[in-house]
DNA sequence: CGGATCTTTGACCACTCTCAAGTGAAGTGG
DNA sequence: CCACTTCACTTGAGAGTGGTCAAAGATCCG
């Protein structure tokens, strides 16, 4: 989108809030399920807002008030245990919801992994509209639904898989999310690259071992030519099928 | 059923089927959303079974046409990995439901872990229910949401405990499930008892263990007093908040 | 350029795994 | 009722993977 003068443009709008119309939350997330005249009103009470990576979000035991949709950037979700020891339960992506609906208060850490754009909203507001538009709760649902069925492939890779198949692993989900095209060469051999959104110690937390091993096996798969790596955080990977053979043992 | 008026309480009860009467499902479970009607209409593709234990309810890969609640025993949920490596990414007791709405398939295999209990209706069914029945789907997004909670809760313990951590979590887990009173002494020491629905080499799969080292470990806790074990099965916590000290280093 | 932060590397150690044998309980058939 | 098999669990010895601690390189940014 264009940027500059949004607010003036807002007054003659055919009927979707300017800042809806190029939103991925409205297409693929949940705000899809709400007619115009309903995102009309939940617009009101939204605010759009940019989150330099590394700020939290929400903190373990604090009770949350708003909910947001992301627009771009990456939200690591992590859980402490009280000595200190801490693992990064899922990530998001655009153009996921963050929030839980209908909880108490969860002891989850929410937080930026990089600079964010965010969409937030009031959570009564949002609970107004599930009232009105059941769809709403269907997408929600079914978010939960896939975050579930992440959680899980998780739980595999963390219980069973050794630490250089958990960084394979790790690398091909990034990869999926942020160059999920990649490019094929003439001999059909599929590459993807991106920038890494996690520093290595959180990489460390969301595998389940220490910086110092991320870094051994990651130097290790560098050496077989399995990924590249400039300046610590931009990675190539140059044969993706390769890199998910190293994914388990057995291929 | 007898004739007389044993649950008087229940007005309504005079529609409800009486397969559902004493069920913990209509009141804790998804079926709590239906009215009494659709209670009827539902329990006429409605099977109640035994399934002994260790009998496949779903496996990885396969269409899954029947969906059930959990009246007793305990379910197991694992993934494998294709060199045959196994995690257990979840339990569920009653009165849980257990399938995935919406889904295409889930790589995910259901397996009795006890002899179990359950009532079975075709997808088909559920799902013509949840569009009449809006709290329906507001039931089973909070189960999910519940489920997410407790696979992020077990990712913690994957990721960043030990194996003595990991088993007096697991213990801790089972015994707020199926004891979760316990009973309290003179001096106010909780105490829980209850037969392990898992045996040795299924921990091991959940705790993302050798059976080896469960065993170990848990000889080395009978060692301090911290558990008692009769016929490997039968299970005795004299503390259970010792117990729960031992779930992380710090206290 | 200088300092802070992040990453890599090395040496050593500990925990868990692997492989193997041994014990115990439950069920089968003579 | 008792050998005999089977399955589950325990125990031991040794190996290997990942962790810890410490120091040196990179990278980032003012």
């Amino acid at each position: 989108m264009a940027g500059g003068d949004d607010k003036r443009k807002d007054i003659h709008s055919a009927g979707i809030p300017v800042l809806c119309r190029a939103c991925e939350a409205r297409h693929k997330g949940v705000c899809g399920a709400l007619t115009e005249d309903q995102l009309v009103r939940l617009s009101r009470s939204t605010t759009r807002k940019a989150v330099s990576k590394e700020t939290p979000l929400t903190s373990a035991g604090e009770d949350v008030t708003q909910f947001s949709n992301i627009l771009g950037g990456v939200v690591k979700l992590s859980k402490l245990l009280p000595d200190g020891r801490q693992q990064i339960v899922g990530l998001q992506f655009a153009p996921d919801f963050i929030g839980r609906p209908f909880s108490e208060q969860s002891d989850l850490t929410t937080e930026a992994a990089t600079t964010l754009r965010i969409c937030s909203f009031p959570k009564s507001a949002l609970e107004k509209m599930i009232e009105e538009a059941p769809d709403l709760e269907h997408r929600l649902h079914n978010q939960a639904l896939r975050e579930l069925d992440e959680a899980r492939d998780w739980l595999l890779s963390l219980g069973r898989r050794s630490a250089r198949e958990k960084l394979a692993s790790f690398l091909c989900l990034i990869a999926d999310h942020i160059d999920p095209e990649g490019s094929e060469d003439t001999n059909g051999i599929h590459s993807a690259q991106f920038e890494l959104p996690l520093k290595r110690t959180d990489i460390a937390d969301f595998l389940g071992l220490t910086p110092e091993t991320v870094s051994r096996r990651l130097t290790e798969m560098r050496k077989e030519g399995l990924v590249e790596v400039t300046q610590n955080r931009y990675i190539r990977i140059p044969d993706i099928d390769a890199l998910r053979d190293a994914t388990s043992s057995d291929g």
